[in-house]
DNA sequence: TGGTAGTGTTACAGTTAGTAACGTTACGTT
DNA sequence: AACGTAACGTTACTAACTGTAACACTACCA
């Protein structure tokens, strides 16, 4: 089986910048700083180095356009999370991501009625997979 | 609304220690040290600081039985888990538990078959809640 | 009353995170 | 062709956090 790759864990300050990064088509350096000026006034050299560190742990990747590096998501928003996910399910809950959706429940982040809602939709995501074949998952 | 509070994250060894802590009934430094053994073996008074710095963070609380310091788990396993999630969410997954858990179901973590058992069981277990009113959650 | 089980205090090195200055390279404009 | 400047790479520093533990102190129990 092809093992899913692991990635460095990303701070907080680097979530915030994926987040920049996941929200555009694609991204500068600037682009960056301007988006989380609000929050933080970073400079200009912090954030490419954000962005480098990002690079080396694989969550994004660069082209270059002339001379700007032009950045681009190389995982999505959803499988980070997930992968995130996995780490508190193995760390805590036994290893089972049912306890951990019960914890979810008990903690009013989740109800029934949405994990009901979200198999179905699921199943019907599934089921037209399998009429087009061909590349699986994230068309 | 009574604010759900929240710790300090957990460091990975201080994960494992917790885990020890929430598999008994009460723990004290010495069981945690053995229970770990196989993995680390860590000096006495190492376990000691980590149980301290748990404390600390609010995760345990300890009695002293003659001499020795008796923990307890101070919040439950799965709602430390349950938090953990809610944080990734905020991060990623545009605050959506949905988005979420599609995330999951994409990575091969879930599938739509376990999202619908357990919206029975939940339902079933909250059917039941209403039959016998009192306290919620957690019997 | 002394040995020891058990605690608190303190510490230190390695890593990660946030932050950024500064030096270098190469585009495009004159 | 040369120069200003936009954009990059290298390097660095501090603060905080982790893992690790020695050592000093205290109070049971034999």
């Amino acid at each position: 089986m092809a093992k899913k790759q692991t990635r460095p864990a990303l701070s907080p300050l680097e979530s915030d910048v994926m987040r920049v990064v996941w929200s555009r088509e694609t991204t500068t350096a600037d682009d960056v700083r301007q988006a989380l000026q609000k929050e933080r006034d970073l400079k200009d050299s912090t954030v490419r180095t954000l962005l480098r560190r990002l690079e080396s742990k694989g969550y994004v990747e660069h082209e270059i356009d002339v001379r700007t590096f032009v950045y681009k998501p190389r995982v999505e928003e959803q499988r980070v999370a997930a992968q995130q996910v996995r780490g508190i399910i193995n760390r805590f809950c036994s290893g089972s991501i049912e306890n951990l959706l019960v914890g979810l429940v008990d903690d009013e982040q989740l109800s029934a009625e949405v994990l009901r809602s979200l198999a179905d939709r699921i199943e019907e995501a599934a089921r037209e997979e399998k009429m087009k074949p061909g590349r699986r998952k994230k068309p």
